[in-house]
DNA sequence: CTAGTATGGGAACGATCGCTCCACAAGTTG
DNA sequence: CAACTTGTGGAGCGATCGTTCCCATACTAG
């Protein structure tokens, strides 16, 4: 209808996502963003409102790429389940450490920093969890009936501790901790699933 | 030699802990901070240099006080070293919700807000994280020769998943995630310890 | 009591915060 | 081409940021 954008959006929303990544939300100063993003302030209000509708949009491409493919490369597989989950365990602490800076996770590191304080950003959060919890529910149950983990495992109870066990590592690559402990801890948490 | 202060650094210092515990570091302002003290700017810039110092100061003493707790109520006992280590675990996830706002920890929350960015931050919050896994250790030790644990248990190789476990913990009662999951999640941590 | 010294109160500094506004540019539509 | 619509650039808004400075205050030492 009229002028078109000299930008992309997704682009500039992934872009927005990596730099509230790496210093959290309130830490990144819309001007921050706009160097970043190559935009000037008129455009990012015209297209995104504000800083906190952008940091929703951040969190919602976060999920629609991030989360995703961890939950596809969960999910993929007629691989035993223990290797795919080793896999995906070791992948999820290794990968994120491509440009040398520890950033953990964007919704771990957005739920530790605005705890319960944003509806907004809590429910974006919550669903994330969900989705991850979902989707180690699913590959136990597959492991379980196809014998590959023993028939007693109490596969709800094994969900909640794997869970907590994938926060607990999310914090730690943030804090740099060196990638043999943590592969320790991904084979110990292995070895508490099988008998 | 002059005149006397009109507060207690040591109370003061703790009020700004629960502030930042609460809102992280860069969402508290000085300003916040000088209300909640009742300090004004001099005495505040005159005592602690400035707000990062006091910051550091606040970390200090929330690892010389809810730490170190942390780390008695842990050791105390002669019980066994199981129901030690679930009453700790669960002491965990309930006690900082004393005012009803989920606060999680001060240590996993400026872990994954300043990531590694602040080597004095880093060199604390590590600090702290291997006082807990020290404890840990002694326990799990303990423990074991005393027969209430597996004499097979790899205890290092434990101690990094329970020490992960810790900060998932923590990580999910900031999120406001419910007790009785979690009860379930220490439950299975501690199983998988057994054989 | 006087001189000396550290503190408390608070105005205000320059910088930056999130955000708005408006003139101009770059397209579409007739 | 003119009329219209949307996007861009950038100055600049009021508010707040972390911080400093000055002066009255309140204490100790002699």
């Amino acid at each position: 209808m009229a002028r078109p954008r000299q930008f992309d959006e997704q682009d500039v929303v992934a872009r927005a996502t990596d730099l509230f990544w790496r210093r959290g939300y309130h830490a990144t100063s819309v001007r921050d963003l706009g160097e970043e993003l190559e935009l000037t302030p008129s455009s990012m209000y015209r297209t995104f409102k504000d800083k906190h509708t952008l940091f929703l949009r951040a969190l919602d491409h976060y999920r629609a790429t991030e989360s995703t493919q961890a939950e596809e490369r969960l999910g993929a597989g007629d691989r035993p389940s223990r290797d795919a989950l080793r896999d995906w365990l070791l992948w999820l602490v290794t990968c994120p450490t491509d440009d040398g800076a520890a950033r953990g996770c964007l919704v771990v590191n957005t739920a530790t920093e605005l705890g319960t304080t944003d509806p907004e950003v809590s429910r974006r959060t919550e669903a994330a969890f969900e989705v991850t919890r979902a989707a180690l529910r699913s590959l136990l149950h597959e492991g379980r009936d196809r014998g590959e983990l023993p028939a007693t495992l109490d596969v709800d109870a094994a969900v909640e501790l794997l869970f907590t066990t994938v926060l607990g590592l999310r914090v730690r690559e943030r804090a740099g901790h060196d990638l043999d402990r943590l592969t320790t801890t991904v084979d110990t948490a292995l070895r508490a699933l099988g008998a």
